[in-house]
DNA sequence: ACAGTTAAGGTCAGTAATAGTCAAAGAAAG
DNA sequence: CTTTCTTTGACTATTACTGACCTTAACTGT
C-alpha cells in the first residue's frame, strides 16, 4: 500500500476532518515516535502534502511548549479561487504544481477524482510525444482544459 | 504465440478485467522481473498498447514507494468515429483543418455551437502568445479537449 | 536579572528505492 | 532490402526516509 508518508497524511487530515474548525496541534516528537519515525520525517511530510497550493497554511513554534499547527483554509468563492489559480499558471507549468493544483481544484470539489485522472491523462499523452518544451505545453494544456471545464460548468 | 510485449500486454489485462474496479497497480520493478525482462520494457509496453486512444489511463509516482497505475476506462461505440477524426489529427493543426473538424464534430451533434465557440477561444488565447509552432500547439489543445468532451459527455 | 538546562521544532545533505528517457542493437514483417 | 516493431541497458529524475547538527523558547536556581 502507500508509503509511512501517505499514512502520516492520511492521519493529519483525517483529525483535520475531525476538528471544529479545520485545524490542529500536533506534536512533531510524539507523531513520530506514533509512527515509529525521525521526526525530520514529519516536516518532510508537511513540505510536500500540506503546501499553500493545496490550500494549507502551517505555523509552528520551537522550544519548551513547541508544536505544529496545521490548518486547512476554505475559501469563500470557489469559482474565483479557481480562477485566480488558473491564473497563477505562467507560460510554463511543472508537473509538481499540475499535481498541486490538481489536489485543490479536487479538494474544492470543482473537479472530481474521474476528471482529475482524464486531464493528467491527457496531458502525459500530449506531453509525452514532444522531446522539448513540455513544460509550456503542459501550461497551455492545463489551462485550457481547465478553463473549458469551469466554463461549461458555470 | 506473440512477442513478450504481447504477453506482458496480455497479462496487464488480464488484472484489469479481474480488478473490481478496472484499474491495477504494478510495480514496474517487480513486473520487469516476472517477466525476466528489463524495465524500460514495461514503458514500452504501456506507451505502445495502453494508450488514452485505446481507453486506458496510465499514472505512476516515482521515487520510494513508487507505482505505476492502469485504468481502463470504457467508450461508447457511438463514439469511435470522433475517435479516429482525433487520430487524423496528427502532430500539426492549421487553423482550416481545425475549422473543418469542429464542423464535422458539430454536424454529427457530438458538440454544440457554444461548445465550439468555447474550444475556438481558448485555442485562439493560448496560441496567440506564442510566436512559432502555432500549428504544433493547436493540435494539441484541439486533440486535448475534444479528447476530454467525449471521454467526460460519454 | 542571568546563566544554565531542558524541551521543543528546523535544516540539510546523504542514501535508498522507484520509475522514466533515449538511442542503439536485434528481430520480424513487407 | 527496407521499414517497422521489439528489446536492451546506460543514464537520468523523482520521492521517501534518516541522522547529525542547528535554532528557539520556557523553566529554574541563585
Amino acid at each position: 500500500m502507500g508509503t509511512l508518508a501517505d499514512h502520516i497524511e492520511a492521519y493529519i487530515k483525517q483529525m483535520l476532518r475531525r476538528s471544529e474548525d479545520n485545524s490542529v496541534e500536533l506534536s512533531r516528537a510524539q507523531l513520530a515516535s506514533d509512527f515509529s519515525c525521525v521526526p525530520s520525517q514529519i516536516n518532510y511530510v508537511l513540505a510536500t502534502r500540506f503546501t499553500l497550493e493545496r490550500g494549507y497554511v502551517v505555523e509552528s513554534r520551537r522550544g519548551g511548549g513547541g508544536y505544529i499547527r496545521v490548518a486547512h483554509v476554505q475559501v469563500e468563492d470557489d469559482l474565483t479561487h479557481a480562477v485566480n489559480l488558473l491564473k497563477s499558471i505562467g507560460s510554463q507549468l511543472s508537473e509538481r504544481r499540475m499535481e498541486n493544483i490538481l489536489a485543490r481544484l479536487r479538494d474544492i470539489g470543482l473537479i472530481s477524482p474521474a476528471q482529475c485522472n482524464l486531464i493528467r491523462g491527457i496531458v502525459q499523452q500530449e506531453t509525452g510525444t514532444i522531446s522539448q518544451g513540455k513544460d509550456v505545453l503542459r501550461a497551455s494544456l492545463v489551462r485550457a482544459l481547465l478553463f473549458y471545464i469551469i466554463k461549461s460548468e458555470a
